[in-house]
DNA sequence: GCAACAACAATAGTATTACTATTATTTTTG
DNA sequence: CAAAAATAATAGTAATACTATTGTTGTTGC
């Protein structure tokens, strides 16, 4: 049980890695490693060898790698979910909250001392290049149905909610806050990458500048 | 040389597979099979058996099947560049040109008689699908500076021009065009599979909607 | 017409991957 | 302490993503 109350689909594992020391230790290290070789390097095996552990032992916590990145970037939705909540107690207004989520999006953050296995600023770097990949597949029906993206579907929710409150009228709130969650994950990847696709190479507070700019006129009537 | 003059950089094939019988055969094939198997699934020796010819034949034209994806997809853009052109000659203002652009990234096209080995419908559709792993690596840098991208950064580059004869203060036009067209294919992908990350489960122009909306008021001052 | 060359077909081979299976050992729990 | 669960260690398999080799066919230049 998690003190921050992080749920993910139990269909999102064969064993829950979060009350073991070695799912931990999976975790962990697959998120390091998944960091440094991306996800089409990263083997079952090369996770055993750094944890110490065997190939069959992340078996028996993973199906495969596809379900273990997608463990991983649920996490980190159910986490900032639970960062924005936070935040959103300290705020008034809706425009000043959307500001908040936007930034919590992009900007770095602190590592969470409570949770010493996830480094939640490599994790974001994960997320960042990589998190199309777990929808972007044939199998993406059925995995929904499954639950496999739940994390994502309700963070935008939760700022669609926050955008009809700014303006009632606006139709799209889940189209926008799609396209703002996947542009705030781009535009890190163009900006450190593919430099031409964005105008923000320099600091991460010109991509929250744009995306704020561009979520506040969107709601504008 | 190609009728329609659509510049792919020459580090993006062995031998081009637009100047033989052959190579059009793996270029027609291989679209219908990403379509029908994704990126994931489909391998050389499914894409030769379906050609009637050898492995070693696709091998002979394309080092690999991510260079072969970066091929149709930057095939693609370069399509669509050529589409734009002529369409804007027709146009006056930016807006009608920038309305139209969006048009073109979201609508189905028809076929192109003079390019029969190319079914540009289904191509879109393995657009749609896949285009971000093929900058979604380690490799990024490398094949960045080979010119695997160059045809999204164009089209990019395209749009920002149009963008600033609209507002010429507006600070983010590369960010915001490679959002746009980014969000051109996810939210299609959302629409069909994931609809509660959109609000266009429907016909293909409210996206449209969404998407000029967006764009419009972004470049409002 | 033929030599030289490129393109292509056919086949074989290799290292790695993504698993599955088995068995033995250790740890936990009732 | 017995039974069950978790783990470790190892082996094995089909498929993948190539590389290499050899022989055939077609084309071009002289």
């Amino acid at each position: 049980m998690n003190a921050l109350n992080i749920t993910i689909s139990s269909k999102l594992y064969s064993k829950n890695p979060d009350e073991t020391e070695l799912g931990r230790r999976i975790l962990s290290k697959s998120i390091a490693l998944m960091d440094e070789l991306g996800f089409e390097q990263l083997t079952f095996k090369k996770v055993a060898r750094e944890m110490v552990s065997t190939e069959s032992g992340v078996y028996r916590y993973f199906q495969n790698k596809h379900q273990l990145l997608t463990y991983l970037i649920n996490w980190y939705w159910g986490w900032l979910e639970v960062k924005m909540a936070q935040e959103f107690m300290l705020l008034n207004s809706p425009q000043d909250k959307l500001k908040r989520a936007i930034e919590l999006l992009v900007l770095p953050m602190e590592q969470d001392e409570r949770i010493p296995h996830i480094d939640e600023r490599v994790l974001q770097r994960v997320v960042v290049a990589e998190y199309p990949k777990i929808y972007l597949t044939k199998d993406v029906d059925h995995e929904n149905k499954e639950g496999y993206f739940l994390g994502y579907k309700q963070i935008c929710e939760t700022l669609s909610q926050l955008a009809l409150q700014i303006n009632p009228n606006y139709p799209y709130p889940h189209s926008l806050f799609a396209t703002i969650i996947e542009a705030a994950q781009s535009q890190q990847f163009f900006a450190e990458h593919l430099p031409r696709l964005s105008d923000s190479s320099g600091s991460k507070n010109e991509i929250v500048r744009f995306l704020t700019d561009m979520t506040l006129k969107s709601l504008h009537h």
